[in-house]
DNA sequence: CTTATAGCTTGATATAAGTCAAAATTAACA
DNA sequence: TGTTAATTTTGACTTATATCAAGCTATAAG
């Protein structure tokens, strides 16, 4: 652990709009967020933009680039956020030596497959509410283990970033906001948002017209 | 080399249909497909399932398996296979002796990774006709590398598979295959596709109407 | 070889989500 | 602190894809 410790460097702040590492930036290193809130993207050679996840405290990023010594896609700071940097190399290194640093390490990159393989189903088969829905109790659940409240916090990102993450437009966002809130399960107000009922919202995400 | 193959071992023939791994068994292994073609899929609680891809000769598969110890998906071979098995920790074993070897294994995994963030992309921003030009090309590409024809091969899945995959029903999947044959950029009859002309097709995938 | 079953295509119609537009609200900044 | 720009909401209308249905074609089983 100390050693661990050794390897982790802080990386520094990053102001809210500011760029971590860029699409075809060199890999070196996988960052461990400290405090704050980011977005990854990829965008095409078209100019589509695809969010592919929000990260927050205590999440690791970056390991897109490990496949090819570069970063496929961009991490940008939602709001002030403190960043850990992990030399990837030195890493490997290390993770030679600890044992239960590698199953660590493997169980991180496991888990970022199995979390963009439940994106897949949300984006293939969920109507729009049961996608805000799902999204909305995984944010949930995230500040929950973080202490934070798990009914009543702040979205750090906008609609428009919410749709493109949910393969929807920012006014369908919108509207599915406000149905939502007509149906009493949560409140909504710009970035606030309060869940009235957790049960609510999870029996929307099983909903199913098609 | 010769340490890593005594690592592996023939895990035998799986029929068409045949499950290798289902969600929810214990992970033990990763597989190397020898022979043969593979779907995975996740299903959830209300049945709805999403197939997650498509594996060929040569690619490794079961590595969702690993950050919680049980495989989250269901893997089904699509014609007769032929498949090795090689123990996980085992493999940790020899990856913490042999830089190369870990330095690969990450590889793979981060490669998975960049694989399901552009499917990501595919079904969070392309149109239907996108999608399947999208679709055809990677096929098309990977049996090239494979020394296979990258203009004439056999589709081993059903539309409807082609559709969970691409998050479209089996109908629209049909109806775009036709639209294609109609613009002369492929031939399809059944499950024999042609591709009459790439640069069309990548024409094709590049387009947004949206 | 015959029958049954699963898979595929195509048409007609319905619908969820997209598009365009305008107003309202909030945030940024000079 | 006023002004501008960005974001959000809501409405009216359009469209891509889903749904439903029927007929057709392969493939598998007896």
């Amino acid at each position: 652990m100390a050693r661990l410790d050794d390897l982790i460097t802080r990386k520094g702040v990053y102001r809210h709009g500011s760029i971590l590492y860029r699409s075809g930036d060199k890999f070196q290193a996988l960052y461990a967020i400290r405090t704050g809130f980011f977005k990854t993207q990829i965008l095409n050679e078209d100019g589509r933009e695809q969010v592919t996840g929000f990260q927050m405290a205590g999440e690791i990023i970056g390991m897109d680039g490990i496949s090819s010594d570069a970063h496929t896609c961009d991490a940008v700071a939602l709001e002030d956020s403190e960043v850990c940097e992990i030399p990837f190399s030195r890493l490997e290194d290390l993770s030679r030596e600890l044992p239960p640093l590698q199953r660590h390490l493997h169980r991180i990159l496991s888990r970022e497959i199995v979390r963009d393989q439940n994106i897949m189903l949300l984006l293939g088969s969920m109507r729009a509410e049961e996608r805000l829905a799902t999204f909305l109790l995984n944010l949930s659940q995230r500040f929950a283990v973080r202490g934070y409240s798990p009914t009543s916090f702040q979205l750090r990102m906008t609609r428009h970033e919410i749709g493109s993450y949910l393969g929807l437009k920012l006014e369908t966002v919108s509207r599915a906001l406000s149905h939502l809130q007509e149906s009493k399960l949560i409140n909504v107000r710009n970035r606030s948002l309060e869940i009235l009922c957790l049960s609510g919202l999870q029996a929307c995400m099983g909903k199913r017209t098609r």
